[in-house]
DNA sequence: TTTACTGCAAACGGTTTGCAAAAGG
DNA sequence: CCTTTTGCAAACCGTTTGCAGTAAA
């Protein structure tokens, strides 16, 4: 869960980035680096308030840029009304997400990468990007059998 | 483009779905019948505006319930702020989106169908459906060279 | 010092809702 | 008739923006 990275590591891929390091913008990479799931600004603000004030629009303002420069990755998932943002690990990861209790689980291996090949070819597109999210219900769910 | 439906069945389409078939409701579901791709809700308001008069809001109420009773499938699509909704013409489809124009053109073959099964034994979740997009440049706007 | 960034408050855009009137079965 | 569904207007909620002040480089 926590993964005890340097605060100055947090200072120093923003000025990478191309940004500069202000202490909202640490403390909001820093919450993200340290979550297992992609997170909503509501929810990087709720955490980030254990730590620092910071305006909600400041939230996403930083999340904005951020993920403009590539240090995060933005998603939208079924279900979720909400934009939510990943720290950038620099894999590339699919999500499997439960219609039962919305846990939201990362997967490893990623089926695509032949296919785009194949799309490219097919439709003369050039392909960037895909997204992927997988949904059903985990164990627990299937097992209780709860509708929702 | 225009599949020439009858117009008697999409009333029966709605009653079979246990929905009472409506003026709008049949407008609705037709104006999503007779397009290629998906639809937001203020663009289906809009298209009916040609054939009948129908609030915005019964146009909402209307593309959420058929969507519950299965005849319409949601969607979200990166870049898009707004909910999409198309006719679920019961094949299992996904979209090639160009981050240019925006246009979207339906992809034929799905490569997930093995890989659906393979992380139903990897994981233990129960596997219900799926999501995927890709995103690209069409061949026009790879040669235009236009960056948005 | 200069420019980028922040906080605050107000605006925004898509979507939802309460309620009385209208229409489907 | 008795439910649903509709239209209208207002509320909602996540997100964006203008602006004056603050902090990074």
């Amino acid at each position: 869960m926590s993964e005890k990275a340097d605060p100055k590591s947090f200072d120093a891929m923003l000025r990478n980035a191309g940004l500069k390091a202000t202490r909202q913008r640490a403390a909001v990479l820093r919450v993200l680096a340290e979550s297992e799931e992609p997170l909503a600004a509501q929810d990087v603000h709720r955490l980030l308030r254990r730590r620092i004030e910071a305006d909600l629009s400041t939230v996403y303002r930083s999340l904005e840029s951020m993920a403009e420069k590539g240090l995060l990755l933005k998603t939208v998932l079924s279900g979720e009304s909400r934009t939510l943002f990943e720290f950038n690990r620099m894999l590339h990861r699919h999500y499997l997400v439960c219609v039962g209790c919305k846990k939201i689980q990362p997967i490893d291996h990623c089926p695509l990468e032949d296919y785009e090949r194949s799309l490219e070819a097919q439709t003369g597109y050039r392909i960037l990007s895909h997204k992927l999210a997988v949904y059903g219900r985990c164990p627990a769910c299937a097992k209780a059998g709860d509708k929702p």
